[in-house]
DNA sequence: TTTCCTTGGGAACACCGATGCGCATCGAAA
DNA sequence: TTTCGATGCGCATCGGTGTTCCCAAGGAAA
């Protein structure tokens, strides 16, 4: 791990489909070379894969909306089936155990054929444990490289 | 835009590094037909390209810290201002134009060898136009699929 | 200095992406 | 019903690129 993995690390994190070829050009390695480093990184589980960037209409032009979740008690076993069926839940983008007033925030991911009205009511709503849900929507998400 | 197209989006959304036989099988399509929409999903602009999934330690191990700024007015030059800053940001990896109580809510990504500390004073603080940060620490970020 | 080990470069091979062609299917028009 | 045109599939082919050799260069240890 130096500084050319570091640098294919951030070339592959932006963009991943060029050829070894034009990797190496990049950090300054001959192609073999840089497709080895390639293949030691994923080995390593530095690179854990690939995926396609889509587009927001290929997501189903999503809104976004945080929700701020408290739970009826903060007992071990409740977060823990709080969390677990969290994982199963698709409209839940990301999920972060939070210090201060409420215990998760939740990113949900609203597709406009969807509503959160029903995604509040038949999935948010349905998770166990569940004491409070205060709702923050978005009005814009601004465009970020990330 | 058919069920296949669906599929097709769908898989290569989560994992792209497969072949185009794989990928044609998974979606019941010919190798030469699978590529064929893959390649016209690019061009329709719904596949905008593909990157590595890199793990949290080639990211830098780093701590999540969401930030609501509220910012002096909501003048139209304030904004615009204040979301080309951004733009600049790389710690930040999201930002929402949020209803109701503040203005935008801000998605940190503060890696290990850096600290919040040093963010808050030399980059949010520096923004334009910011009138009040709120900070809320994550203690823990769930593993999504996402 | 010698040896070992790591890492890069170059070349050969195999595989897969890319594309042209023929054919089947479907819908529209007469 | 028949015909025409368009669309999209599968097959086959070709070339580019991934993959894997081997060898050389450089650095560390003895």
């Amino acid at each position: 791990m130096d500084t050319i993995d570091s640098k294919i690390i951030a070339q592959l994190g932006q963009e991943s489909g060029l050829t070894s070829e034009a990797l190496g050009e990049r950090v300054g390695l001959s192609p073999s070379a840089a497709h080895r480093r390639v293949k030691t990184l994923e080995q390593q589980g530095l690179i854990l894969g690939y995926r396609a960037r889509l587009s927001r209409a290929a997501r189903g032009n999503p809104s976004t909306v945080f929700v701020s979740v408290t739970l009826t008690d903060q007992r071990q076993a409740t977060m823990q089936q709080f969390e677990q069926a969290l994982a199963r839940t698709l409209q839940v983008s990301e999920a972060h155990l939070m210090s201060g007033e409420s215990d998760y925030l939740l990113k949900v991911l609203v597709r406009e054929d969807d509503s959160y009205e029903r995604i509040h009511r038949e999935v948010l709503s349905a998770l166990p444990g569940v004491h409070r849900l205060v709702t923050q929507f978005t009005i814009r998400t601004l465009a970020t490289e990330d």
